[in-house]
DNA sequence: CGATCTATTGAATTCGATCAAGGAGTGTGG
DNA sequence: CCACACTCCTTGATCGAATTCAATAGATCG
Protein backbone atom coordinates (compact mmCIF):
# COMPACT_ATOMS: atom_id res chain seq x y z
CA UNK A 1 0.00 0.00 0.00
CA UNK A 2 2.97 2.47 0.89
CA UNK A 3 5.09 1.33 -2.39
CA UNK A 4 1.39 2.23 -4.18
CA UNK A 5 0.73 5.27 -2.50
CA UNK A 6 4.10 7.09 -2.95
CA UNK A 7 4.60 5.49 -6.32
CA UNK A 8 1.62 7.81 -7.30
CA UNK A 9 3.94 11.04 -6.55
CA UNK A 10 7.10 9.67 -7.68
CA UNK A 11 8.41 6.82 -10.02
CA UNK A 12 9.97 4.45 -7.54
CA UNK A 13 13.55 1.79 -8.65
CA UNK A 14 13.60 -1.45 -7.74
CA UNK A 15 16.19 -0.82 -5.34
CA UNK A 16 13.23 2.01 -3.79
CA UNK A 17 10.47 -0.69 -3.40
CA UNK A 18 13.02 -3.57 -1.62
CA UNK A 19 14.05 -0.95 0.99
CA UNK A 20 10.28 0.29 1.31
CA UNK A 21 8.90 -3.91 1.69
CA UNK A 22 11.81 -4.21 4.22
CA UNK A 23 10.31 -1.69 6.32
CA UNK A 24 6.83 -3.08 6.36
CA UNK A 25 7.04 -6.68 6.22
CA UNK A 26 7.07 -6.86 9.90
CA UNK A 27 4.19 -6.07 11.67
CA UNK A 28 1.71 -6.23 14.19
CA UNK A 29 -1.95 -7.04 14.55
CA UNK A 30 -3.94 -4.53 16.99
CA UNK A 31 -7.36 -4.38 18.16
CA UNK A 32 -10.33 -1.94 17.40
CA UNK A 33 -10.48 1.42 19.21
CA UNK A 34 -6.82 0.87 20.83
CA UNK A 35 -4.59 3.47 21.77
CA UNK A 36 -1.21 3.80 19.55
CA UNK A 37 0.21 7.06 20.67
CA UNK A 38 -1.59 8.99 23.68
CA UNK A 39 -0.98 12.85 23.69
CA UNK A 40 1.89 13.50 25.77
CA UNK A 41 3.82 10.42 24.72
CA UNK A 42 7.67 10.68 23.64
CA UNK A 43 7.78 9.48 20.12
CA UNK A 44 8.77 6.05 19.90
CA UNK A 45 8.41 5.20 16.19
CA UNK A 46 7.15 6.10 13.08
CA UNK A 47 4.07 3.64 12.59
CA UNK A 48 2.99 2.53 8.97
CA UNK A 49 -0.88 1.49 8.73
CA UNK A 50 -0.65 -1.78 6.40
CA UNK A 51 -4.03 -2.62 7.64
CA UNK A 52 -7.28 -1.44 8.94
CA UNK A 53 -8.21 2.41 9.53
CA UNK A 54 -6.99 4.21 12.40
CA UNK A 55 -7.53 8.16 13.04
CA UNK A 56 -5.96 11.31 14.85
CA UNK A 57 -7.77 13.22 17.30
CA UNK A 58 -7.66 15.51 20.41
CA UNK A 59 -9.14 15.80 23.41
CA UNK A 60 -11.43 18.49 24.30
CA UNK A 61 -11.47 19.71 28.59
CA UNK A 62 -14.95 19.08 28.56
CA UNK A 63 -14.54 15.28 27.52
CA UNK A 64 -15.04 14.94 24.30
CA UNK A 65 -12.73 14.18 21.08
CA UNK A 66 -12.36 16.00 17.65
CA UNK A 67 -11.09 13.73 14.96
CA UNK A 68 -8.80 15.81 12.93
CA UNK A 69 -7.54 13.02 10.12
CA UNK A 70 -8.07 9.09 8.93
CA UNK A 71 -5.36 7.32 8.64
CA UNK A 72 -6.05 4.61 5.45
CA UNK A 73 -3.78 1.12 4.71
CA UNK A 74 -0.21 3.16 3.58
CA UNK A 75 -0.20 5.62 5.92
CA UNK A 76 2.29 7.17 8.14
CA UNK A 77 1.95 8.54 11.50
CA UNK A 78 4.17 11.42 11.68
CA UNK A 79 7.64 11.09 9.69
CA UNK A 80 8.74 13.96 11.70
CA UNK A 81 7.79 13.23 14.75
CA UNK A 82 11.19 12.45 16.17
CA UNK A 83 11.90 16.02 16.41
CA UNK A 84 9.85 16.62 19.29
CA UNK A 85 9.67 15.59 22.51
CA UNK A 86 5.57 15.41 22.86
CA UNK A 87 3.11 14.10 20.39
CA UNK A 88 -0.13 16.37 20.95
CA UNK A 89 -2.80 14.36 19.81
CA UNK A 90 -3.82 10.75 20.38
CA UNK A 91 -4.01 7.80 17.50
CA UNK A 92 -6.33 5.51 17.97
CA UNK A 93 -7.42 2.39 16.05
CA UNK A 94 -10.73 2.85 14.69
CA UNK A 95 -11.35 -1.21 13.69
CA UNK A 96 -8.31 -3.96 14.20
CA UNK A 97 -5.50 -2.73 11.99
CA UNK A 98 -1.93 -4.24 11.25
CA UNK A 99 0.89 -1.87 12.19
CA UNK A 100 4.98 -1.56 11.85
CA UNK A 101 6.93 0.15 13.65
CA UNK A 102 9.76 1.96 12.34
CA UNK A 103 12.35 2.95 14.09
CA UNK A 104 14.20 6.45 13.74
CA UNK A 105 17.10 5.52 12.88
CA UNK A 106 15.43 3.53 10.03
CA UNK A 107 13.54 6.03 8.73
CA UNK A 108 16.65 8.92 8.77
CA UNK A 109 18.58 6.05 7.06
CA UNK A 110 15.71 5.58 4.58
CA UNK A 111 15.41 9.79 4.02
CA UNK A 112 19.45 9.69 3.49
CA UNK A 113 20.50 6.92 1.15
CA UNK A 114 16.85 7.09 -0.39
CA UNK A 115 16.25 10.54 -2.59
CA UNK A 116 13.53 9.70 -4.47
CA UNK A 117 11.66 7.72 -1.48
CA UNK A 118 12.65 10.80 0.73
CA UNK A 119 10.86 12.78 -2.00
CA UNK A 120 8.04 11.16 -2.06
CA UNK A 121 7.42 11.04 1.99
CA UNK A 122 8.00 14.72 1.67
CA UNK A 123 5.50 14.89 -0.91
CA UNK A 124 2.95 12.58 1.12
CA UNK A 125 3.56 14.92 4.51
CA UNK A 126 2.18 17.82 1.79
CA UNK A 127 -0.53 15.68 0.89
CA UNK A 128 -1.51 15.00 4.61
CA UNK A 129 -1.76 18.73 5.24
CA UNK A 130 -3.46 19.73 2.32
CA UNK A 131 -6.08 17.58 3.74
CA UNK A 132 -6.17 19.18 6.97
CA UNK A 133 -6.34 22.24 5.06
CA UNK A 134 -9.57 20.92 3.70
CA UNK A 135 -10.89 20.06 6.47
CA UNK A 136 -10.82 23.18 7.97
CA UNK A 137 -12.47 24.31 5.10
CA UNK A 138 -14.87 22.05 5.51
CA UNK A 139 -15.92 22.39 8.83
CA UNK A 140 -15.44 25.73 9.46
CA UNK A 141 -17.83 26.73 6.56
CA UNK A 142 -20.12 24.14 4.62
CA UNK A 143 -23.46 22.81 6.07
CA UNK A 144 -23.56 19.47 7.46
CA UNK A 145 -24.71 17.48 4.98
CA UNK A 146 -22.05 19.21 2.79
CA UNK A 147 -19.28 18.57 5.25
CA UNK A 148 -20.40 14.92 4.84
CA UNK A 149 -20.42 14.64 1.08
CA UNK A 150 -16.94 16.20 1.40
CA UNK A 151 -15.58 13.23 3.62
CA UNK A 152 -16.93 10.51 1.81
CA UNK A 153 -15.66 11.86 -1.52
CA UNK A 154 -12.55 12.31 0.35
CA UNK A 155 -11.98 8.73 1.10
CA UNK A 156 -13.53 7.84 -2.03
CA UNK A 157 -10.49 8.86 -3.64
CA UNK A 158 -8.10 8.05 -1.25
CA UNK A 159 -9.54 4.27 -0.59
CA UNK A 160 -9.40 3.96 -4.33
CA UNK A 161 -5.32 5.12 -4.27
CA UNK A 162 -4.74 2.01 -2.08
CA UNK A 163 -7.41 -0.28 -4.42
CA UNK A 164 -9.99 -0.73 -1.60
CA UNK A 165 -12.74 0.76 -4.06
CA UNK A 166 -14.98 -1.74 -5.81
CA UNK A 167 -18.01 -0.76 -8.18
CA UNK A 168 -18.29 2.24 -6.38
CA UNK A 169 -18.19 1.03 -2.81
CA UNK A 170 -15.94 1.32 0.01
CA UNK A 171 -16.35 0.16 4.05
CA UNK A 172 -16.64 3.39 6.09
CA UNK A 173 -15.99 1.34 9.55
CA UNK A 174 -16.72 4.63 11.27
CA UNK A 175 -19.97 4.52 14.02
CA UNK A 176 -22.16 7.47 13.91
CA UNK A 177 -20.48 8.60 16.73
CA UNK A 178 -17.29 8.87 15.03
CA UNK A 179 -18.79 10.81 12.07
CA UNK A 180 -20.00 13.07 14.16
CA UNK A 181 -16.67 13.49 16.48
CA UNK A 182 -15.10 14.20 12.55
CA UNK A 183 -17.17 16.53 11.45
CA UNK A 184 -18.10 18.72 14.34
CA UNK A 185 -21.61 17.49 14.67
CA UNK A 186 -24.01 16.13 17.04
CA UNK A 187 -24.60 12.62 16.17
CA UNK A 188 -28.45 13.25 15.55
CA UNK A 189 -27.82 15.86 13.22
CA UNK A 190 -25.05 13.45 12.14
CA UNK A 191 -27.96 10.73 11.06
CA UNK A 192 -30.19 13.03 9.77
CA UNK A 193 -27.76 14.47 7.15
CA UNK A 194 -27.00 11.20 6.30
CA UNK A 195 -30.52 10.65 5.85
CA UNK A 196 -30.48 13.26 3.85
CA UNK A 197 -27.55 12.09 1.62
CA UNK A 198 -29.52 8.73 1.02
CA UNK A 199 -33.18 10.46 0.87
CA UNK A 200 -31.79 12.58 -2.60
CA UNK A 201 -30.39 9.66 -3.66
CA UNK A 202 -26.64 9.93 -3.50
CA UNK A 203 -25.71 6.80 -1.29
CA UNK A 204 -26.39 4.22 0.15
CA UNK A 205 -24.87 3.11 3.31
CA UNK A 206 -25.88 -0.46 4.64
CA UNK A 207 -24.03 -2.20 7.33
CA UNK A 208 -20.55 -0.62 6.97
CA UNK A 209 -20.84 -1.04 3.34
CA UNK A 210 -20.74 2.26 1.45
CA UNK A 211 -21.69 3.15 -2.47
CA UNK A 212 -21.83 6.43 -4.13
CA UNK A 213 -24.64 6.29 -6.36
CA UNK A 214 -23.89 9.45 -8.19
CA UNK A 215 -20.16 10.80 -7.46
CA UNK A 216 -20.29 13.85 -9.56
CA UNK A 217 -23.86 15.22 -8.22
CA UNK A 218 -22.18 14.10 -4.52
CA UNK A 219 -19.25 16.16 -5.42
CA UNK A 220 -21.27 19.10 -6.65
CA UNK A 221 -22.65 19.47 -3.61
CA UNK A 222 -19.69 18.62 -1.64
CA UNK A 223 -17.64 21.33 -3.66
CA UNK A 224 -15.18 18.41 -3.77
CA UNK A 225 -12.12 19.14 -6.00
CA UNK A 226 -9.55 15.91 -5.51
CA UNK A 227 -6.83 18.07 -6.84
CA UNK A 228 -5.54 18.25 -3.67
CA UNK A 229 -4.68 14.50 -2.68
CA UNK A 230 -2.19 14.77 -5.68
CA UNK A 231 -3.32 11.53 -7.33
CA UNK A 232 -3.77 10.31 -10.60
CA UNK A 233 -6.42 8.13 -9.64
CA UNK B 1 12.65 37.57 13.76
CA UNK B 2 13.24 34.12 12.08
CA UNK B 3 16.43 34.08 14.25
CA UNK B 4 14.64 34.52 17.16
CA UNK B 5 11.79 32.43 16.72
CA UNK B 6 14.09 28.76 15.44
CA UNK B 7 16.47 29.63 18.14
CA UNK B 8 13.58 28.81 20.45
CA UNK B 9 13.59 25.27 18.68
CA UNK B 10 17.58 24.82 18.95
CA UNK B 11 20.71 26.91 19.73
CA UNK B 12 22.09 28.25 16.75
CA UNK B 13 25.95 29.25 16.13
CA UNK B 14 26.98 31.80 14.83
CA UNK B 15 27.62 31.18 11.29
CA UNK B 16 23.80 29.50 11.56
CA UNK B 17 22.98 33.11 12.42
CA UNK B 18 24.82 34.28 9.91
CA UNK B 19 23.48 32.25 7.11
CA UNK B 20 19.78 33.25 8.42
CA UNK B 21 20.71 36.81 8.41
CA UNK B 22 22.03 36.30 4.71
CA UNK B 23 18.73 35.18 3.25
CA UNK B 24 16.41 37.44 5.03
CA UNK B 25 18.37 41.04 4.14
CA UNK B 26 17.00 41.37 0.84
CA UNK B 27 13.67 42.32 1.30
CA UNK B 28 10.92 43.91 -0.63
CA UNK B 29 7.41 46.11 0.71
CA UNK B 30 3.88 44.72 -0.01
CA UNK B 31 1.06 46.57 0.17
CA UNK B 32 -1.70 45.62 2.53
CA UNK B 33 -4.34 43.13 0.85
CA UNK B 34 -2.29 42.00 -1.82
CA UNK B 35 -2.04 38.46 -2.97
CA UNK B 36 1.92 37.10 -2.82
CA UNK B 37 0.97 33.28 -4.16
CA UNK B 38 -2.56 32.63 -5.70
CA UNK B 39 -4.05 29.33 -5.58
CA UNK B 40 -2.98 27.35 -8.73
CA UNK B 41 0.25 28.77 -9.25
CA UNK B 42 3.49 27.23 -9.47
CA UNK B 43 5.63 27.88 -6.58
CA UNK B 44 8.12 30.66 -6.95
CA UNK B 45 10.10 30.85 -4.22
CA UNK B 46 9.95 30.44 0.16
CA UNK B 47 8.40 33.48 1.11
CA UNK B 48 9.61 34.65 4.68
CA UNK B 49 7.67 37.41 6.17
CA UNK B 50 10.05 39.94 7.79
CA UNK B 51 7.40 42.90 8.77
CA UNK B 52 3.50 42.76 8.66
CA UNK B 53 1.24 40.37 8.89
CA UNK B 54 -0.54 38.13 6.21
CA UNK B 55 -2.82 35.01 5.97
CA UNK B 56 -3.31 31.58 4.63
CA UNK B 57 -6.58 30.89 2.74
CA UNK B 58 -8.97 29.15 0.43
CA UNK B 59 -11.48 29.91 -1.50
CA UNK B 60 -15.12 28.34 -1.68
CA UNK B 61 -17.53 27.79 -4.64
CA UNK B 62 -19.67 30.58 -3.13
CA UNK B 63 -17.22 33.15 -3.22
CA UNK B 64 -16.72 33.55 0.63
CA UNK B 65 -12.80 32.91 1.65
CA UNK B 66 -11.74 30.50 4.71
CA UNK B 67 -8.49 32.09 6.16
CA UNK B 68 -6.46 29.18 7.19
CA UNK B 69 -3.17 30.28 9.01
CA UNK B 70 -1.65 33.46 9.92
CA UNK B 71 1.62 34.25 8.62
CA UNK B 72 3.70 36.25 11.72
CA UNK B 73 7.14 38.07 11.39
CA UNK B 74 9.31 35.60 10.74
CA UNK B 75 7.60 32.89 9.88
CA UNK B 76 7.76 30.83 6.49
CA UNK B 77 5.53 29.94 3.64
CA UNK B 78 5.98 26.62 2.48
CA UNK B 79 9.21 25.11 3.10
CA UNK B 80 8.91 22.16 0.78
CA UNK B 81 6.20 23.84 -1.78
CA UNK B 82 9.29 23.27 -4.48
CA UNK B 83 7.98 19.25 -4.53
CA UNK B 84 4.56 19.94 -5.92
CA UNK B 85 3.78 22.00 -9.19
CA UNK B 86 0.50 23.73 -7.66
CA UNK B 87 -0.16 25.94 -4.72
CA UNK B 88 -3.02 24.80 -3.24
CA UNK B 89 -4.15 28.19 -1.38
CA UNK B 90 -3.69 32.24 -1.55
CA UNK B 91 -1.39 33.94 0.89
CA UNK B 92 -2.75 37.89 1.01
CA UNK B 93 -1.00 40.40 2.58
CA UNK B 94 -3.28 42.20 6.00
CA UNK B 95 -1.37 44.46 6.75
CA UNK B 96 1.76 46.20 4.53
CA UNK B 97 4.34 43.54 4.54
CA UNK B 98 8.34 43.19 4.09
CA UNK B 99 9.02 39.67 2.57
CA UNK B 100 12.47 38.15 1.23
CA UNK B 101 12.13 35.49 -1.16
CA UNK B 102 14.29 33.05 -0.83
CA UNK B 103 15.23 30.71 -3.90
CA UNK B 104 14.61 26.84 -3.67
CA UNK B 105 18.04 26.28 -4.65
CA UNK B 106 18.83 28.90 -1.69
CA UNK B 107 16.69 26.95 0.73
CA UNK B 108 17.99 23.12 -0.56
CA UNK B 109 21.67 24.60 -0.20
CA UNK B 110 20.64 25.63 3.40
CA UNK B 111 19.13 22.65 4.86
CA UNK B 112 21.87 20.72 3.28
CA UNK B 113 24.56 22.65 4.45
CA UNK B 114 23.16 23.95 7.68
CA UNK B 115 22.29 20.78 10.33
CA UNK B 116 20.90 23.05 13.20
CA UNK B 117 19.01 25.31 10.86
CA UNK B 118 17.65 22.21 8.85
CA UNK B 119 16.33 21.06 12.14
CA UNK B 120 14.77 24.73 13.84
CA UNK B 121 13.01 24.62 10.19
CA UNK B 122 11.34 21.50 10.08
CA UNK B 123 10.36 21.95 13.86
CA UNK B 124 9.01 25.16 12.65
CA UNK B 125 7.27 23.12 10.17
CA UNK B 126 5.61 20.69 12.51
CA UNK B 127 4.26 23.60 15.04
CA UNK B 128 2.81 24.87 11.99
CA UNK B 129 1.21 22.00 11.51
CA UNK B 130 0.22 21.72 15.30
CA UNK B 131 -1.65 25.50 15.06
CA UNK B 132 -3.71 23.71 12.24
CA UNK B 133 -4.82 20.44 14.36
CA UNK B 134 -5.56 23.32 17.02
CA UNK B 135 -7.90 25.17 14.64
CA UNK B 136 -9.21 22.97 13.60
CA UNK B 137 -10.65 21.37 17.33
CA UNK B 138 -11.37 25.13 17.60
CA UNK B 139 -13.38 25.82 15.10
CA UNK B 140 -15.09 22.41 14.71
CA UNK B 141 -15.78 22.05 18.56
CA UNK B 142 -15.59 25.00 20.23
CA UNK B 143 -18.79 28.60 20.73
CA UNK B 144 -18.02 31.41 18.99
CA UNK B 145 -16.61 32.93 22.13
CA UNK B 146 -14.59 30.00 22.88
CA UNK B 147 -13.40 30.32 19.62
CA UNK B 148 -11.96 33.81 19.31
CA UNK B 149 -10.97 33.38 22.96
CA UNK B 150 -8.69 30.74 21.81
CA UNK B 151 -7.21 32.68 18.59
CA UNK B 152 -6.60 35.70 21.29
CA UNK B 153 -4.30 33.24 23.28
CA UNK B 154 -2.75 32.00 20.65
CA UNK B 155 -1.35 35.22 18.47
CA UNK B 156 -0.78 36.70 22.09
CA UNK B 157 1.47 33.95 22.86
CA UNK B 158 2.92 34.08 18.97
CA UNK B 159 3.73 37.59 18.57
CA UNK B 160 5.24 37.87 22.19
CA UNK B 161 7.62 35.03 20.73
CA UNK B 162 8.45 37.87 18.27
CA UNK B 163 9.08 40.58 20.44
CA UNK B 164 5.77 42.42 19.31
CA UNK B 165 4.05 42.25 22.95
CA UNK B 166 4.26 44.58 25.45
CA UNK B 167 2.09 45.18 28.40
CA UNK B 168 -0.13 42.45 27.41
CA UNK B 169 -0.81 43.88 24.62
CA UNK B 170 -0.38 43.81 20.73
CA UNK B 171 -1.83 44.84 17.45
CA UNK B 172 -4.54 43.11 15.99
CA UNK B 173 -4.74 44.87 12.39
CA UNK B 174 -7.70 41.89 11.31
CA UNK B 175 -10.98 43.00 10.55
CA UNK B 176 -13.61 41.51 12.40
CA UNK B 177 -14.52 40.52 8.49
CA UNK B 178 -11.11 38.84 8.57
CA UNK B 179 -11.93 37.22 11.88
CA UNK B 180 -15.30 36.23 10.94
CA UNK B 181 -13.12 34.48 7.73
CA UNK B 182 -10.93 32.97 10.36
CA UNK B 183 -13.50 31.78 13.02
CA UNK B 184 -16.14 30.13 10.18
CA UNK B 185 -18.57 33.01 12.27
CA UNK B 186 -20.81 35.81 10.30
CA UNK B 187 -19.35 39.21 10.55
CA UNK B 188 -22.32 40.21 13.12
CA UNK B 189 -21.56 37.46 15.00
CA UNK B 190 -18.26 38.02 15.79
CA UNK B 191 -18.62 41.48 16.70
CA UNK B 192 -21.41 40.33 19.05
CA UNK B 193 -18.69 37.60 20.47
CA UNK B 194 -16.08 40.21 20.86
CA UNK B 195 -18.49 42.67 22.58
CA UNK B 196 -18.84 39.89 25.41
CA UNK B 197 -15.33 39.48 25.73
CA UNK B 198 -14.93 42.62 26.76
CA UNK B 199 -18.25 42.95 28.36
CA UNK B 200 -16.73 40.30 30.65
CA UNK B 201 -13.64 42.51 31.33
CA UNK B 202 -11.22 39.68 29.16
CA UNK B 203 -10.12 41.66 26.64
CA UNK B 204 -9.90 45.27 25.32
CA UNK B 205 -9.79 46.26 21.40
CA UNK B 206 -9.61 49.98 20.71
CA UNK B 207 -8.42 50.74 16.78
CA UNK B 208 -6.47 47.67 16.37
CA UNK B 209 -4.88 47.48 19.73
CA UNK B 210 -5.64 44.30 21.52
CA UNK B 211 -5.50 44.23 25.05
CA UNK B 212 -5.96 40.67 27.40
CA UNK B 213 -6.58 42.27 30.74
CA UNK B 214 -7.00 38.59 32.32
CA UNK B 215 -4.83 35.87 30.54
CA UNK B 216 -5.76 33.31 32.89
CA UNK B 217 -9.40 33.94 32.68
CA UNK B 218 -9.19 34.23 28.82
CA UNK B 219 -6.94 30.76 28.59
CA UNK B 220 -9.53 29.02 30.96
CA UNK B 221 -12.36 29.97 28.50
CA UNK B 222 -10.59 29.43 25.57
CA UNK B 223 -8.89 26.07 27.11
CA UNK B 224 -5.80 27.13 26.01
CA UNK B 225 -2.89 25.14 26.00
CA UNK B 226 0.24 26.95 24.80
CA UNK B 227 2.22 23.86 24.93
CA UNK B 228 1.58 22.81 21.04
CA UNK B 229 2.94 26.43 20.18
CA UNK B 230 6.79 24.86 21.36
CA UNK B 231 8.15 28.40 22.59
CA UNK B 232 9.85 28.78 25.68
CA UNK B 233 7.88 32.14 25.86
C1' DC C 1 -30.78 -13.70 27.15
C1' DG C 2 -29.73 -9.66 29.38
C1' DA C 3 -26.24 -6.01 28.57
C1' DT C 4 -24.29 -2.66 25.83
C1' DC C 5 -23.36 -0.15 21.88
C1' DT C 6 -25.39 1.98 17.71
C1' DA C 7 -29.05 3.96 14.99
C1' DT C 8 -33.31 6.39 14.73
C1' DT C 9 -37.15 9.54 15.82
C1' DG C 10 -39.66 13.48 18.11
C1' DA C 11 -39.93 17.85 20.57
C1' DA C 12 -38.02 21.88 22.53
C1' DT C 13 -34.38 25.00 22.67
C1' DT C 14 -30.36 27.67 21.43
C1' DC C 15 -26.73 29.41 18.87
C1' DG C 16 -25.52 31.60 15.08
C1' DA C 17 -27.00 33.28 10.24
C1' DT C 18 -29.36 36.47 7.60
C1' DC C 19 -31.59 40.70 6.53
C1' DA C 20 -31.73 45.48 7.12
C1' DA C 21 -30.34 49.79 8.62
C1' DG C 22 -27.76 53.24 11.06
C1' DG C 23 -23.40 55.31 12.84
C1' DA C 24 -18.42 56.16 13.01
C1' DG C 25 -14.23 56.88 10.92
C1' DT C 26 -11.30 57.85 6.77
C1' DG C 27 -10.11 59.55 2.46
C1' DT C 28 -10.94 62.24 -1.76
C1' DG C 29 -12.05 65.66 -4.72
C1' DG C 30 -14.56 69.84 -5.68
C1' DC D 1 -13.91 73.04 4.37
C1' DC D 2 -17.68 70.39 3.17
C1' DA D 3 -20.09 66.76 0.46
C1' DC D 4 -19.56 62.10 -0.96
C1' DA D 5 -18.15 57.66 -1.07
C1' DC D 6 -16.39 53.86 1.18
C1' DT D 7 -15.15 50.66 4.64
C1' DC D 8 -15.79 49.07 9.12
C1' DC D 9 -18.39 48.57 13.25
C1' DT D 10 -22.74 48.21 15.64
C1' DT D 11 -27.61 47.15 16.63
C1' DG D 12 -32.35 45.13 16.11
C1' DA D 13 -35.39 41.67 14.38
C1' DT D 14 -36.31 37.42 12.32
C1' DC D 15 -35.14 32.96 10.65
C1' DG D 16 -33.01 28.53 10.39
C1' DA D 17 -29.61 25.04 11.27
C1' DA D 18 -27.94 22.27 14.62
C1' DT D 19 -28.02 20.99 19.71
C1' DT D 20 -29.99 18.94 23.52
C1' DC D 21 -33.00 15.99 25.91
C1' DA D 22 -35.51 11.93 25.89
C1' DA D 23 -37.14 7.73 24.41
C1' DT D 24 -37.24 3.62 21.44
C1' DA D 25 -35.58 0.14 18.31
C1' DG D 26 -31.87 -2.64 16.27
C1' DA D 27 -27.44 -4.78 16.54
C1' DT D 28 -23.91 -7.18 18.62
C1' DC D 29 -21.83 -9.85 21.98
C1' DG D 30 -20.33 -12.34 25.88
Amino acid sequence: MLIRKLNSFVSLSNVDRKMLDRISTETRSIAPRMELVREGDKPASVLLITEGIACRHKHRACGTRQIIAFLLPGDLCDLDAALVDRIDHTITTVTACRVADITHQTMADLLGSNPAVALALRMSTLVDRAITHEWLVNVSSRSAVKRIAHLICELFVRFKAVGLVTHQSYMLPLTQTDLAHTMGLSTVHTNRSLQELRRRGLITLKGKQLTVLDVSKLRAIAEFDPTYLYLKA
